[in-house]
DNA sequence: TTGTAAGCGTTATCAT
DNA sequence: ATGATAACGCTTACAA
């Protein structure tokens, strides 16, 4: 039978119930490298145990001046290649006892300045950002505090650790595995210019069609904001008027957004026009055969975010990391 | 210029820079009832803004033996409606400047236990279980924390707050449509028979097809993981030999996977064979016009788990909420 | 090896 | 209306 009393368990029951005092108990909680007599050791651990005690990370915290917890800020929680590294990142995190608290800036600068505010008063460990916007408060927290972006840099707020890959290099990639394939006219849906990872992309495709002589006017191009509504909105102004023979888009989500009106003009993919899009989240393996699109190592991203992420909390240096991507051609 | 030394500031500062009591700062801080004076405010504030103090939650927490986060622990961070479910708390709990853990337990008790454990030593204020597992840390938490259970009831554990659909009812609707659909044989690759969801979900099915004199024999039946894996797996050993003309899937995810084998198989969906699957995550709207699903209302759950959450912190009682589902058929 | 006590940043109680 | 102070749970000098 437990003693199931309302109140919570701290230190000082313990070393009361242990005969001992509170400082030996942190000891040994802490397996302090002060030794401890085996006899206290026993005691202590005994008590722990009878008491069912776990160390209030608040009090910890507190002392401390920092808590085992880390942030991340996605951009778009709508995003499901941003998920996927969330996912990861949160499972190599709590491998190791540190917890993730997590937030949605939603591209939104303003609402990334609260968290980033929210994120500070809790004393958290350091940040993860996932496709930042550039603030004012970013700016700020860069300077005292550790922070990783991920897949996108804002090349305002530069020597600040990132991890990411050579966007131009993998759109040229892409591009010309594309051009390689179709013959007729070629539609872009890029992302925001305000966005570097778009950017890049996006002069990517266009120097490689210029290399090759191939004609791309104003009209082919559209900015869409990274997501499926907006991707199906592009794809409703640029489809149907003219024959389209492929689309390049800026990310996945954009692609999904086509492939919906390309179903609705009754096009098929990639039978009448081939898609090509970017990120390549894990479900389009099961779900969109159709789509051509760069990988993105998002396991790799998280594993080399947390390393980072150590390193940078004991005092290591800012650190840039261009990790390899890989063409996947499925259509 | 900013007086940007190191240290971070407390209240104490403030209280010395304005000239009054660390008491009236936090009077002033947290808009007391007790009435501070209009030139001691207007002091204290105009030293908070210069100093640009925000409080630290962390001596908040420990005083208040709460911290204003909470914790959502997800059983399966491949299944991309949970992701949306949690992405929607995200937003909801964010607006009231909640901060959310995030804990994945795979489905695990024993890494489920491991979170529980984690979550109470941080004093959060209360959890979210979207798809618990049972799990004796589990039956303690529940006596002593508010905790809320989505989408899958334990039913060893009850009287406890839940938030879901009518699962058996829902199914029954669906199985209704399926036979009115289809003549030929029917396949059900149904989710693990411990989950309370996915069991209900069976039964529901396969009273329909009773009632309706519609054999099933157990070679039709595959008891799958709620995986795109295990779907796939389920689809490789039923299909292909004899000749369904639906599959009937315990969630969307093994729905994929069985879609993804059909593909192999050269089996046109629904032209071959019709797919049913269950929860309806926001993306088949985009990829998967081929899927028949039961939408879940993830947004309500998302919505009334926040609220209910809240009433349950302010000592309110437990409450079970059975929510309105949608039929989708696209196929 | 062990214990005492200071201090982390708050808030609430109790005087004033 | 305001200020001094105890307490929350913990870690870590420092003392013994």
């Amino acid at each position: 039978m437990d003693n199931n009393s309302k109140k919570t368990v701290s230190i000082k029951d313990v070393a009361k119930r242990a005969g001992v005092s509170i400082a030996s108990v942190s000891r040994v909680v802490n397996d302090n490298p002060k030794h401890v007599s085996k006899k206290t050791r026993a005691l202590v651990q005994q008590a722990i145990s009878e008491l069912n005690y776990s160390p209030n990370r608040i009090g910890r915290a507190l002392r401390a001046q920092t808590s085992d917890s880390l942030a991340l800020i996605i951009s778009n929680i709508q995003n499901s290649f941003y998920a996927a590294v969330a996912w990861e990142l949160e499972s190599k995190l709590n491998e190791t006892g540190t917890a993730m608290l997590l937030f949605n800036s939603n591209e939104d600068p303003q609402l990334q300045d609260r968290f980033l505010e929210e994120i500070k008063s809790r004393r958290v460990g350091g940040i993860f950002m996932l496709c930042a916007v550039e603030s004012e408060g970013l700016r700020e927290t860069v300077k005292s505090f550790p922070t990783i972006f991920l897949n996108r840099p804002i090349p305002s707020i530069p020597d600040v650790s990132y991890i990411g890959i050579d966007d131009y290099a993998a759109a040229r990639e892409l591009a010309t595995s594309m051009l390689a394939n179709g013959q007729g006219r070629l539609a872009i849906l890029h992302g925001p210019r305000s966005s570097e990872t778009s950017s890049r992309r996006l002069k990517g495709v266009l120097d490689t069609c210029n290399d090759r002589g191939y004609q791309i006017s104003e009209d082919d191009l559209f900015e869409a904001e990274l997501s499926m509504e907006s991707g199906y909105q592009g794809a409703s102004e640029l489809l149907g008027e003219r024959n389209y023979k492929a689309v390049f888009c800026g990310n996945d989500q954009i692609a999904y957004g086509v492939f919906r009106r390309c179903r609705e003009l009754g096009l098929a993919v990639p039978g009448d026009i081939r898609i090509y899009g970017f990120d390549d989240n894990p479900l389009n393996e099961w779900l969109a055969p159709w789509l051509n699109t760069v990988r993105v190592p998002h396991v790799a991203y998280a594993e080399n975010a947390v390393q980072q992420m150590k390193k940078l909390t004991r005092g290591g240096d800012t650190r840039q990391l261009i990790l390899p991507y890989d063409l996947v051609i499925r259509a």
